[in-house]
DNA sequence: ATAAAAACTGTGTACGTACACAGTTTTGCA
DNA sequence: TGCAAAACTGTGTACGTACACAGTTTTTAT
């Protein structure tokens, strides 16, 4: 701490150069002969020369342009806390010259993802944070991104055959083998499990939803357990309409008694079966989006899996300003832990998950 | 973010004053005619005047002297987790000037805790972090702070009759009561309890295992929970003589089928019971220690409960440093969530800690 | 061999704050 | 009223980096 650091000109007067060609061997600017570039590099390695980083965000002339691309959402959605956890580290560097812009599409229909991702292509930024439904569309954008060499970060979930600078997200297939074994836990009879799963125009369904429908499968598999699964049908574009379209579906299996929402609509399910009266069914979902908490402090909920989205978000933008800013060396793949979040812990839960991030 | 934030100089210019009288309101450092300050304050409050903190901590002069007192601890332990926390911290902000120092006492004799207050009460420094296990003698120490003006903030847990400026503790109570529903559910016949519970010279107990006490017979009470408890002996002080009082123990009560472990020391139980080649008890501990989540993973302990100490320590000093230093509001009373940990999730869960508090 | 171009190097400035210090005004008191 | 002391105010500098720009050396092409 207090011992005096070194600086850029005392590592210059070391070299034998100037404080400049430091500065363009550390920030690899170019326009150094090989002879001054090793004599700084020994040097730099000797004294292990850290920026001053308050320094550095001063000087910072350049402007970086930073795009967030994702689904639409609402306030206290899924897709909002990674956004809020975003805004919490632009708020931490409020002293960088940093432009930020989300753009947003319909995570219901490949074509608008598409249009969206077109249009980053053609928008001048620097950097790039990506929120992906369309596995093979976002690879198609990866690639182009690849080409402009403009850097990417995933968030909620990697994308296959991409090489972002760094990915956070949780762990899908475990997800859905925990829901396997939470729902397995809190169904005490021998009843059916429903499975609801949203489609989307144009493709089957999200990776992520369908990686947790694997886990859950494998879950049921390891234990031997033989309960009927149904596939419950759900429709994402008009939401109106599920109520019919559930209705139809209990009138024709009346024995489920256990529900699994593999995506953060689990709310919706909560809420049909409160409107019917339908008290002996188990429902576990993911999320913990505003009327998911709202619902499972209600008890139609008996348990919530939470991505730490805001985690992700905060650790995404931090890491892509580490990378593109301070030249640090960042970590690629990043694990979010699962939390398994009930009635009587959500309220300890959320409090700390705030205070972590407070400045 | 990009818009052109507001200087001093502007603030200056705003009121008709100069930089250095606007500096000296904003500092509350004095000097300042009634009529100039209220003109400086009336333009800070019109504009939301929020300073550059790389340019404070580089034109930051005088050094800041921060102690942490705590009971002894080597590598892996509950202490040397808030410690590290702390250290995070100072790496984060390495550019400001500041000494950080510890200072331990032996968390079994009150009075060399005592002794060690005596001395940090000599000491010239700004602020101290405390890690408290007696309640009175830490009472002393904090009146004798308030009077010499020393801000202090509460580590581990908080003590009644003082006014620290912060605290970070998890909540002991919620703690043992927690353990008493997890000890429920792992205990699959009608077996009896032990609990144990170090003693401590001149004091009958920690402040923290005495609330977990409490937390724990309150679950048992609430459930209607017949079973017998047993209070183990445990020497802290001569850990070699617990393997006898131990065998004493066992000797005595056949009957028990779940341990309970108050303090951090859960795996010298388990070491014990391993030792003695005894399977068939259930064992549930505090702190993810190094020998603890060893033992954890062994599968002699079956769950452990996690106070976040890492967070502890890390938000602590981070608070001190923005009440001292940058003069921000701080939250005084902030509670850690008691995290659930089994061999299945101690990994991830691991990892995950790390990532968070990473650079 | 010479000019032009390219490659390389050093110097100087801006960034916004904290704080020292010198300079100015007001107050207190005889 | 005068004069010292106290209270107040403004100016100037350091902090360490990024980067622009001017200046110097080396390379290339004729």
């Amino acid at each position: 701490m207090q011992q005096k650091r070194i600086r850029i000109k005392d590592i210059a007067k070391l070299a034998g150069v100037s404080a400049g060609t430091v500065d363009r061997v550390v920030h690899n600017r170019g326009n150094v002969s090989a002879k001054s570039r090793e004599a700084v590099e020994k040097v730099l390695k000797e004294v292990n020369y850290r920026p001053n980083i308050h320094m550095s965000s001063i000087s910072l002339k350049k402007m970086y342009h930073i795009l967030f691309v994702s689904p639409k959402f609402s306030a206290g959605e899924y897709w909002d806390s990674i956004y809020t956890g975003i805004l919490r580290t632009l708020d931490e560097f409020e002293n960088i010259r940093l432009s930020f812009k989300k753009i947003t599409y319909n995570q219901y229909d490949v074509y608008d993802c598409k249009r969206i991702y077109d249009k980053v292509l053609k928008t001048k930024c620097n950097a790039v944070i990506i929120g992906s439904i369309f596995q093979k569309e976002t690879q198609d954008f990866c690639h182009q991104l690849d080409e402009k060499e403009i850097p990417y970060v995933f968030v909620d979930s990697n994308v296959e055959n991409t090489s972002p600078v760094a990915c956070f997200s949780s762990d899908h297939y475990t997800c859905g083998y925990l829901m396997g074994k939470i729902m397995n836990a809190v169904m005490h009879d021998n009843r059916d499990i429903g499975i609801l799963q949203a489609m989307r125009i144009g493709n089957e369904s999200a990776n992520s939803t369908i990686l947790r429908k694997n886990g859950f499968n494998a879950y049921l598999d390891e234990c031997g357990i033989e309960r009927k699964i149904h596939r419950i049908p759900f429709n994402a574009t008009e939401p109106e309409k599920n109520n019919d379209i559930f209705d139809a579906f209990f009138n024709e299996n009346g024995n489920v008694g256990g529900i699994v929402v593999l995506n953060s609509r689990g709310h919706i399910m909560a809420n049909y079966l409160s409107s019917r009266n339908i008290k002996n069914i188990k429902l576990i979902g993911v999320d913990l989006t505003i009327p998911n908490i709202a619902a499972l402090k209600k008890g139609s909920i008996s348990a919530l899996i939470g991505q730490n989205p805001k985690s992700q978000g905060f650790l995404a933008m931090r890491s892509l300003i580490e990378y593109l800013i301070f030249k640090l060396p960042i970590k690629v793949d990043n694990i979010m832990p699962l939390d398994i979040v009930t009635k009587e812990t959500i309220d300890i839960y959320s409090e700390f998950k705030d205070l972590v991030y407070l400045k």
